[in-house]
DNA sequence: GTCTATAGGGCGATAGAC
DNA sequence: GTCTATCGCCCTATAGAC
């Protein structure tokens, strides 16, 4: 059997959403994994810190994409259309598509997953506000144009899912205005 | 020994945060959380179903109290002045400062419980956003405002944190004013 | 309440790349 | 030779099954 069959984090990715899709999540162990990507357990844990990590390699990729795509955005824009304008580049880090759909469908019968895929949610926000921060924006605004920046691409996300043909930045540009609605209204104005 | 001293769920939690204070969360088992309240490590799995829920038994109690606020606020008012409303009278639910302010130190050094909390946050905007469903907005309109909320609620929870002499209410303010400086700077807006 | 499978960490050995 | 990926076997605590 060859020993180097070469990039053993997708081969473990693979194996691991594979057997979650066809025994569910709980009833696949850290070895049936390994084994089926011809390693070991233990050299599972070298990959992945744990066994939930494995479907989440793609977050980082994602959190650095936005983190560049900010760069790209002109110094004097505000902080949310900043946000705005690096998450309609994000598809492109997109994986294929029934890989990302399998793995939702996945996370989403596990809490222990959705948890995991929570706190990949936060290190983002906490990224874009680092970033928002460095484009000399107050800490305060930051954070909550980061958080908001999170929930306006969470609902976009939703509305894509649900609507194939949906363009994403044209989702996104609905989602932003929702967000002013939401913002503005029944709330006291400057203006009569 | 009095094998009935009552409140064994009181009993665990407060063991459990003092022990996670003392040694740290990974170095306490449940073992010793269930010996030093008089239990079997047997019995804290019937009031817990993990050993991270411990520290989030107070959530529950938050959430009901926060979809009764609802319930409170005249039915002709918008989605996130509803919420708003709701996070006002939220300080009522709160357990002793010291008790917050360890465990809030306690989570912030240990990833898993971090997880937790962020699945117990969710939890809590999906029972907003329920609500506000059942006020008759629409779905959308509703999980985003609920998501938005969160944020202004985790911004105001900084600001307290930062600041003991800050009310409550006042803070919620600010934070809902920055909000709307956020989502209408640099938007194109409908005036001229 | 008892029993057990599995997660997941430590450590040292080994096999291949260079 | 060095370096790094892989592996084997140890262990404990969690958490679910019975």
């Amino acid at each position: 059997m060859a020993r180097w069959e070469g990039d053993p984090e997708g081969r473990l990715e693979r194996a691991a959403l594979a057997l979650f899709d066809e025994q569910g999540y709980d009833r696949t162990t850290v070895a049936q994994i390994a084994q089926r990507a011809n390693l070991t357990e233990r050299s599972f844990y070298r990959w992945f810190s744990d066994k939930r990590e494995v479907l989440f390699g793609g977050s980082h990729d994602l959190e650095s994409h936005l983190l560049t795509a900010i760069d790209a955005v002109p110094v004097d824009t505000a902080p949310l259309p900043t946000l705005l304008a690096a998450f309609a580049t994000a598809p492109e880090v997109f994986r294929p598509r029934d890989f990302l759909e399998k793995r939702a469908v996945v996370i989403a019968a596990n809490p222990p997953l959705q948890e995991r895929e929570l706190i990949k949610l936060a290190s983002i926000s906490e990224g874009l506000t680092a970033a928002l921060i460095r484009r000399g924006h107050d800490e305060r605004t930051s954070r909550l144009s980061a958080d908001v920046g999170m929930a306006i691409l969470k609902l976009t996300t939703v509305r894509c899912m649900a609507d194939e043909t949906l363009d994403f930045a044209a989702a996104l540009d609905v989602s932003a205005q929702d967000l002013l609605t939401i913002a503005t209204t029944g709330t006291k104005t400057l203006g009569p």
